[in-house]
DNA sequence: AGTCGCCTGGTA
DNA sequence: TACCAGGCGACT
């Protein structure tokens, strides 16, 4: 569920709430969703201090007291919560209980969600953070000159470009007037340009709404984002392009549901055989 | 590059 | 009942 706009939501609200916060104690209802060990967490935490939060693609940071580092990835369902604001405790993981009383629950419906504690040294290749590419809002975009493949693949990979997700790719390949099936290597440097000014758009738009809310993402007070009114194709199969009327079409690109107008969206295709192709035509 | 598995719930 | 879902790693 959550990407790049909806993990910065979360940040922005748990960071005064939790920047410079002692844990006191913390309880795992989930064994699965905690690395090395939920045992180690429950041990570990307890008197370590919260210096700062930060965040990589979707990837949460807490960088801790003691050299250590706390790594959450929310994955599908994962949601961070206060005690006060939780609305269905069926799905609770584990809480977090700070020196001044207040509980941060983690909740996640699919436990697909991860929560790692490991030493300074150790965190980046444990939780294969080393392996991201570039976070595009926080250090920008380095890394697509020289990608090649299907449009979309290459903005789902987070070793690329680190924090896109399924509904955003389609929405920046929506904004750039590209098919997500083009070959990233047939743009030519004025639709990269497009692309990349497409990727900073659309994210912050997302981040400005507060993240996009199908069904289940909540920032940390139970709200819904807002970002969900403004998406130009992803969700909206057979209904009307806002651009030019024709009806947006769902299909599957790189094993994911894909929302396109081919009408506005242009298909930059692989050439099959180069031989015979005389006219380079370039769209 | 595509498919499966991890889980659970919502919807057709 | 079957299929789908904001993710991602392992495998083919």
């Amino acid at each position: 569920m959550p990407e790049l706009p909806e993990v910065e939501t979360v940040i922005r609200q748990l960071r005064p709430q939790v920047e410079g916060r002692k844990f006191w104690k913390f309880e795992s209802k989930n064994a699965s969703t905690f690395k090395p060990s939920a045992t180690v967490l429950e041990e570990i935490l307890p008197g370590k201090r919260i210096e700062k939060l930060r965040r990589h693609g979707k990837y949460i940071i807490f960088e801790l007291s003691d050299q250590l580092v706390m790594v959450v990835h929310l994955r599908m369902t994962g949601m961070f919560s206060f005690e006060e604001d939780l609305q269905n405790k069926s799905f609770l993981r584990g809480i977090f209980t700070f020196t001044n009383g207040r509980r941060l629950m983690f909740s996640d419906i699919r436990k697909f969600g991860q929560i790692c504690l490991y030493p300074r040294s150790e965190f980046m290749e444990k939780t294969n953070i080393d392996q991201l590419g570039f976070d595009p809002i926080i250090d920008g975009i380095e890394c697509l000159n020289f990608s090649r493949g299907i449009l979309k693949n290459t903005l789902l990979n987070q070793r690329c470009i680190a924090g896109i997700g399924n509904i955003y790719a389609d929405e920046i390949c929506f904004r750039s007037g590209l098919d997500p099936r083009s070959r990233v290597e047939k743009l030519d440097s004025k639709q990269m340009h497009r692309l990349k000014e497409s990727i900073v758009y659309c994210l912050q738009e997302g981040i400005k709404h507060n993240g996009t809310t199908i069904s289940d993402f909540r920032g940390t007070r139970g709200d819904s984002g807002k970002h969900q009114k403004y998406l130009q194709v992803y969700g909206r199969k057979d209904d009307p392009c806002y651009k030019c009327g024709s009806l947006i079409e769902k299909l599957r690109v790189a094993g994911r549901g894909t929302y396109i107008c081919v009408n506005c969206q242009l298909l930059l295709s692989s050439q099959i055989p180069a031989s015979n192709k005389k006219s380079a035509k370039s769209n």
